[in-house]
RNA sequence: CGGGGUGUAGCGUAGCCCGGUUAUCGCGCCGCGUUUGGGACGCGGAGGUCGCAGGUUCGAAUCCUGCCACCCCGACCA
């Protein structure tokens, strides 16, 4: 593996090996950029999904399915919407195949089945779940609707990327009714803090939380808040979304409600979501060039056994002290695996686990069988310290809480470093070239300059953050007069 | 869709310009033996429509034409 992987973005696909790989579809196929999750890197996302979930729970929402077809009529229903994922849209548009007359061996689209309204595959399912919610909705007494659906959406890309822009990827995606403005807003609030403490406390990465401006905006919605969390290669990324969705929607599908005075007013909506992308900024904040780096709290193997003998006799020896340690290990809620494959060798054993980032790993040999201790590693700091056996278990909880911490400040020492004040576009253009990170500087407000920002530098505005500044200061780009500071990075 | 690049074994590649025995090397894989505290070593072995189709030629991985795919950069985007 090459030397300081982690300052080459285009290098991270390495790592992805262990979790994911590009999907291998069949030649000539038009499906590009999908990719296949393996087990390994798919328990990481049950477990992202079973923490979520359980917050969710915990926060009033139910679980879901609603179809993955949409059909055009229901897509097109709200305008800004349609209009902002019409361009990257799967479109069916036939039911049935038949034999190629040309050639028995290939099949070919039946004519004449065509379907009388093409389907869209759903990017995101604002429109068939308003059309329902529609059917659910009729007094303030139904009000508020509070569900989340796990599922698969599809976003054709011209340019795809694993984790972070495929073709195809999961998600959840919640969609809530309201009665009042003011509930919808505290929703759509509740919810991005529930991903921005999710994505620190869980995935050890610290995230910015904020606002995004009105062209970075979820299309048909009136607000996007959002959590951004910075790479280690110095660009940002998106981490999750949470949209204030207001009556778009409930005016699109026409869904309204008989308020407790007799009126009726059209429902307030919010839809949050987070993907598989998550996975992506768990591997870009925290991976080196060892690997990946897991923090406990996602790692499907907490704590792994590797025995070092020779001969049968020795293994059995270390075996009885690993199945002991397995049990006590596992009794405290601890996942471990002990590796006593005879077909490959320690060293060999060692990279491999480095490779799937498991935050501990305990050797034992016969040096610890005569001194009755074993050899403990770190996966984070590459440490590695003898410890007593009676003192392991003990030790590891202490660890495993002490890494899921240190990797959270780590993260959040290298974020803090890079979020540098700008206050001229000179200085803006020098930070954004040669230190990366975020840029935090005055804005004058106007799309205008945004725009242009991004043309010359390709930098974009990640967020206003809620807790900006508030200072007199003047637009970095065209020096009228600005309020506060918002962030500006190059972003994924 | 524009600009650049690449397709040879599971992976990474040499050969191509200048056509000529059985297509090179490394990793990985299989067998046997020795090994085992940081990716073991020796010996033996298996594995190939040289992206696809056509053309030139006595002869094509190599030259020509067309097509396909992938990668990088741009527009687009969670």
């Amino acid at each position: 593996m090459s030397k300081n992987l982690t300052k080459r973005s285009e290098d991270y696909s390495k790592w992805y090996n262990e979790l994911v790989v590009k999907a291998n579809l069949a030649e000539n196929s038009a499906v590009r950029g999908c990719m296949v999750i393996k087990p390994y890197g798919y328990a990481i996302w049950e477990k992202m999904q079973a923490e979520l979930d359980k917050k969710f729970k915990e926060t009033g929402h139910e679980n879901a399915y609603f179809p993955l077809f949409v059909p055009k009529s229901l897509f097109e229903a709200e305008e800004k919407n349609a209009e902002g994922f019409a361009k990257e849209c799967a479109v069916v548009t036939h039911y049935r195949l038949k034999t190629d007359p040309d050639n028995s061996s290939k099949l070919i689209v039946d004519p004449n089945a065509k379907l009388e309204e093409e389907l869209i595959v759903r990017p995101t399912s604002e429109a068939i779940i308003w059309n329902t919610y529609k059917g659910w909705i009729q007094s303030y007494r139904d009000l508020p609707i509070l569900v989340n659906q796990w599922a698969n959406v599809v976003r054709w890309e011209m340019r795809t990327r694993l984790f972070l822009r495929t073709a195809e990827f999961l998600w959840q995606e919640g969609h809530t009714a309201h009665e009042t403005r003011a509930e919808a807003i505290a929703e759509t609030e509740q919810m991005n803090n529930v991903y921005a403490n999710f994505v620190e406390n869980f995935m050890a990465v610290p995230v910015i939380k904020g606002r995004k401006t009105e062209s970075e905006r979820f299309a048909g919605a009136e607000d996007t808040y959002c959590i951004e969390a910075l790479m280690q290669d110095g660009k940002a990324l998106q981490a999750g979304t949470s949209h204030f969705l207001g009556q778009n929607f409930a005016k699109a599908f026409d869904v309204k409600f008989t308020s407790k005075e007799g009126k009726q007013d059209y429902v307030w909506a919010t839809s949050w979501g987070v993907s598989t992308r998550l996975m992506g900024a768990l591997i870009m904040t925290h991976s080196d060039d060892n690997g990946l780096v897991l923090p406990p709290n996602l790692a499907p193997i907490q704590v792994v056994i590797v025995p070092i003998y020779k001969g049968e006799e020795q293994l059995d020896q270390i075996s009885v002290v690993a199945n002991g340690l397995v049990e006590d290990l596992r009794s405290k809620g601890i996942s471990v695996k002990f590796d006593n494959r005879d077909t490959h060798r320690p060293g060999a054993k060692f990279a491999q686990y480095e490779l799937q980032g498991v935050p501990l790993r305990i050797a034992i040999g016969p040096k610890d069988l005569e001194k009755g201790t074993v050899e403990l590693a770190r996966r984070d700091t590459l440490s590695k310290q003898f410890v007593a056996k009676d003192d392991v278990v003990v030790t590891i909880e202490s660890l495993l809480k002490e890494i899921q911490d240190s990797m959270h400040q780590k993260a959040k020492q290298y974020r803090d470093e890079h979020i540098t004040e700008v206050d001229t576009f000179d200085e803006f253009k020098d930070i954004l070239e040669n230190k990366g990170g975020f840029i935090s500087a005055h804005w004058d407000g106007t799309e205008e300059t945004e725009q242009k920002i991004k043309e010359l530098t390709k930098a974009t505005i990640r967020c206003i953050p809620f807790d900006a500044k508030e200072e007199e200061g003047s637009c970095v780009y065209s020096g009228k007069p600005s309020k506060l500071r918002v962030l500006f990075a190059k972003a994924y």
